[in-house]
DNA sequence: CAAACGAAATTAAACGTTTTTATTTTGACA
DNA sequence: TGTCAAAATAAAAACGTTTAATTTCGTTTG
């Protein structure tokens, strides 16, 4: 037996196909009754809606592109990124829609700047999710000027406002420098993403405001920007700490570079909370199992991803882009008085 | 102007456009002269071929569905799982074919059973990749008996043959148990994957042949099985450590668990390599920044995945699945002795 | 009571392909 | 030059849906 269609069902109900089309689809040019008619033969026959037909008559893909950087096969460094939560989250927020997560794996900046031009000209997609925004995006410019629904993970200072979704990087900072310097930091090391990121430009904005605040002068030698494996953290550890007058404290962007800094420190004998300390900011919660557990701020990614779902289905369906921004501030979490025990 | 379909160019050529799309097609009833003139046009106006259309007529969604998984949003823990290079070895080896991969993001078991039942009677999909097998895999059944393409990445016990990509458990395991037992070691404790997964099954059989071979006793108190997270790995350290007769090495199935063992060892005391040692296996390879570094079967994810995805294809193309089993054996990184130095 | 109206249904066209069937063209051969 | 088969192209139908245009029919209205 076929699969049944509205034909099926008109066949069954006596009615055309347009009225049944339009019994299904909610229409007021339908009567109550024969709406009640329909939909008990649909449910009769086992009708399900074949997604073909109606792209290709609306045009519609009723797929959200998620484009997610993933370095290449060559390169095996963990970068701590949970996408599969945030890709996990975003599906179930649109699990109620008719929407379908429609992946696409790029290697670098440059492929998903091509990937998104192509969605954008051939509509391969409804909507668009895209992370790691630079702070003048090109891809959000292609978008914005192509009018197509999207939702970024990061903000951009672009004039015209788009939908997006982040962590509160300028009030994390502030705290966590402002938090270090009351106990007493005076060289505070940050350890940041790839300099071009918009959040690590917020974060370094945030870091020299910060410091001062708290009376510290900056040092550019403090500052690292790079891809945030392991390898670097423990990379700049043993680089920082070689200097005349080296960090007491180290702001690590994420849990994979801290895992790194502790190994730095094991590989210089540093002994954390007496030669320094370690903070990160991150969403994997992993670094309570460090030796010793350490401070983080903590920003469960499930949160942010199931708004970013929210937000291209509101996005898609016209709603302004000044009403889908938000930005989200992570949770301190204290694992360590952080104080330096000199002894 | 409107995008150029087959018509655009059946007018532009003055051919009708079942030509046009033999043409495109290379059909062997066009002739060269002709495709060629089709080719030209088609490159002129840029035409891009309109899938929606492709897919209602063929009935074809061109869309391979990766079940994910992921534990739901109440549960913060890293399990160690790059997910991420899983999808995109997935993408990248379908770059070249018209193939997208369409995630379906699950909380459990139970859902993944209906989401590919689903996919399946409604064939919302072309084929299907899952993970996660048990040894007797009612998802497996479903698919073999709807004779629809699907590769498993692990394997499973069904007697009809279906494509699959691994880990070489048996053997990694057989080794790494040898290699304890030639260090003198004599309790060697197994953190296994849940029960019902398929290769815990696999790794629990190859531990106990391997001991029987070591001359050693198999004591159920030195086995768990459970969710890999670092809190399982602490868990079992803190847990067996008590034992009167402790385990002086750990088998840890990931670096995660790996990871929670070692704050299980900082919990108790316990020094690494003193008084007991760990193992990983995994395919994350962060464990060369644990201190200290720890010995690890390390399996690059990519290569798995990308496996993962080429046999998709094939698989959809009809070849026959006994050509698409692969075991990968995951390569020894020795990064400690493992001897223990009593003193 | 006929005309006008409005609600509710139907008809028909369209979206862009592929594919089956029909038709035309071509070239070889008698 | 005419015939015929083979080759090349064209015509038409179909996939399942939505929607604009049209028809039907009962009700209101002047």
């Amino acid at each position: 037996m076929q699969r049944p269609t509205i034909k099926t069902i008109a066949q069954e109900t006596g009615l055309s196909i347009a009225t049944v089309s339009k019994a299904l689809n909610d229409s007021p040019q339908v009567r109550p009754e024969t709406r009640a008619i329909v939909v008990a033969a649909a449910e009769r026959v086992g009708y399900q809606l074949n997604m073909h037909g109606v792209q290709l008559r609306t045009g519609k893909t009723y797929q959200v592109a998620a484009i997610m950087t993933a370095p290449g096969p060559k390169q095996n460094e963990w970068e701590g990124v949970e996408y599969a939560q945030l890709l996990s989250g975003i599906s179930w927020a649109l699990e109620e829609s008719p929407y379908r997560v429609s992946l696409y794996a790029v290697r670098n900046f440059e492929e998903s700047l091509a990937t998104i031009r192509q969605i954008v000209s051939l509509k391969k997609a409804d909507g668009i999710i895209v992370s790691g925004t630079r702070a003048d995006d090109p891809r959000v410019r292609i978008m914005q000027e192509a009018d197509f629904p999207f939702v970024t993970y990061g903000t951009t200072i672009h004039n015209a406002p788009h939908a997006y979704v982040d962590a509160d990087n300028e009030q994390m900072i502030r705290l966590s420098v402002a938090r270090l310097a009351e106990r007493g930091h005076r060289r505070i090391a940050l350890i940041n993403p790839m300099a071009e990121l918009s959040y690590a430009i917020t974060r370094l904005d945030a870091y020299r405001r910060a410091l001062e605040t708290a009376g510290l002068a900056f040092d550019p030698a403090l500052v690292a920007h790079g891809r945030l494996t392991p390898a670097f953290g423990r990379e700049n550890v043993l680089l920082m700490s070689d200097l005349p007058d080296p960090p007491t404290a180290y702001i690590c962007a994420n849990e994979a570079s801290a895992l790194g800094a502790f190994s730095g420190f094991h590989a210089r004998g540093l002994v954390h909370g007496r030669d320094a300390v370690i903070n990160a900011t991150d969403d994997l919660n992993v670094s309570q199992y460090f030796a010793p557990p350490i401070t983080t701020y903590f920003l469960p990614i499930h949160e942010p991803s199931e708004l970013l779902g929210s937000y291209i289905l509101r996005c898609m369906e016209g709603e302004a882009p000044e009403a889908l921004q938000t930005l989200i501030m992570p949770k301190l979490i204290e694992r360590s008085d952080d104080r330096l025990s000199k002894g």
